[in-house]
DNA sequence: CGAGCATTTGACGAGTCTCAACCATGGTGG
DNA sequence: CCACCATGGTTGAGACTCGTCAAATGCTCG
């Protein structure tokens, strides 16, 4: 746990003068994606930011920890779960780089984070970054339009868990990571192929699964033509549409 | 749809002086629960808001329409839905009266909502709510706890719909709607009564079961002597602790 | 009081979970 | 360098939960 080097913060001005009010302070982007704050806020951020690394399999904080400090994940990937009493466990989502972890709104953390692989966060001590947010709006709606997003992917999976049956949940995950790990949409059609980085307990506890039953989807996915697996954690998507479909059987 | 006459605004200042940062304006709580907002803002939503009336089974906006107006609901009850393109539905939340319905973070509604009952609903232009928004800290800090306290329900349902049996997930309801309706826990214990604003249907669609199978929990908690129905959208509970073992079963 | 709708109940089958064996991969130590 | 082991993934058989379809019952409202 050091102060950080270097914090990734771009020096230019926004681009397109915001629509929100009359621009009285330059505005920066914090290495975090989209996440936007004055220039005063953004040094305050770098001078109170400390960096730390968490190995795989180790957890960030608990479920019900009160919060300490707001988490961005500069490097690796992360899930946040959901346990019950006799440790049935529902991860809520997978955390890449760039995303926050945590940062505003509750007193209490909502879930269990852990570390998929090695990773590294951005920690600021909880107190400090919620004066900035009270001082700061653009920061504000920054981060509120972060939770928005946050909210709007978990209703999504909420559809899925209670509608979807098993390979159509395999199937919208699988297109989903494929998006998130090519967003520009530049290989698409031919052949792309997605690294996972979470085992099949993983993928299972996401999609309110068995293991048995995710392993069951991917072969019958690889043995429909739909897709390679190379091996374990590579799926080669070979046919993007055909796995669209599959919901509508 | 008319300008209302009476807001519900109280006329005195927060309780205990805000933590966050020193007071510089009064604060005054607006017609919905914890909504924050300084005298001018106050003010100005008062202006601008108008009501509006929902019959039952009307929607008031459809999942994709872009967002036009922030809504509050001041009677009845709703429900916030989302369709997969065969015609399944999942619920997503109830609504209940004091709850912001739609206010910030998106660019289009990410859910269809629909009156169970008749409604009212109080409406503001989102323009000038965004605008009030960029200008009181207050007021976004509320709206900003609003939609966290709306993603951390919702990700108690992920758990739900991913990880629990069907009797579990009734019951689990039940004592959700029970809080919900009795939040001081003054008669809870010998027998207290549930108003069910919702057909079964809806709690089917939102504990991703089928009308069955829910009707079947009911039955079987009547059964076990842990409920009583004396009509079907009337919910006598016995013997609450019952129900809460219902999950380590 | 009767029509229409919501709810309950029953019988059956499909889909998913459980349990168990098998296979592939990567790391370790002889 | 290779055999061995540990771990994670796949495959199979059977059980069980929940969904489907169908019929019966009960409630609500004109």
């Amino acid at each position: 746990m050091e102060i950080i080097t270097s914090i990734n913060a771009t020096h230019r001005p926004a681009h397109r003068p915001s629509k929100s009010g009359p621009q009285l302070t330059e505005v920066r982007q914090f290495g975090v994606d989209g996440l936007m704050a004055s220039t005063a806020s953004c040094a305050q951020m770098r001078d109170m930011a400390s960096s730390k690394k968490i190995h795989a399999g180790e957890t960030l904080f608990w479920e019900d920890d009160t919060i300490e400090y707001a988490y961005f994940l500069t490097d690796g990937t992360m899930k946040a779960y959901k346990l019950l009493p006799n440790g049935r466990s529902q991860i809520v989502r997978f955390i890449t780089v760039g995303e926050i972890i945590a940062a505003t709104g509750f007193e209490a953390h909502t879930y269990t984070v852990e570390a998929l692989g090695d990773c590294t966060v951005l920690q600021l001590p909880k107190k400090s970054f919620d004066k900035l947010l009270a001082k700061d709006p653009i920061l504000m709606k920054s981060v509120t339009n972060k939770l928005a997003l946050e909210l709007q992917q978990v209703q999504k999976q909420n559809l899925l868990l209670g509608r979807m049956p098993a390979t159509e949940r395999v199937s919208t995950f699988l297109l989903d990571i494929a998006e998130r790990q090519n967003p520009d949409r530049s290989e698409i059609e031919s052949g792309f192929i997605i690294r996972l980085p979470m085992a099949r307990a993983d993928i299972a506890d996401y999609l309110g699964l068995t293991i048995e039953t995710v392993s069951r989807a991917f072969s019958k996915f690889r043995r429909d033509g739909l897709i390679d697996l190379p091996r374990p954690n590579l799926v080669h998507l070979q046919d993007q549409t055909g796995l669209q479909r599959q919901g509508a059987l």
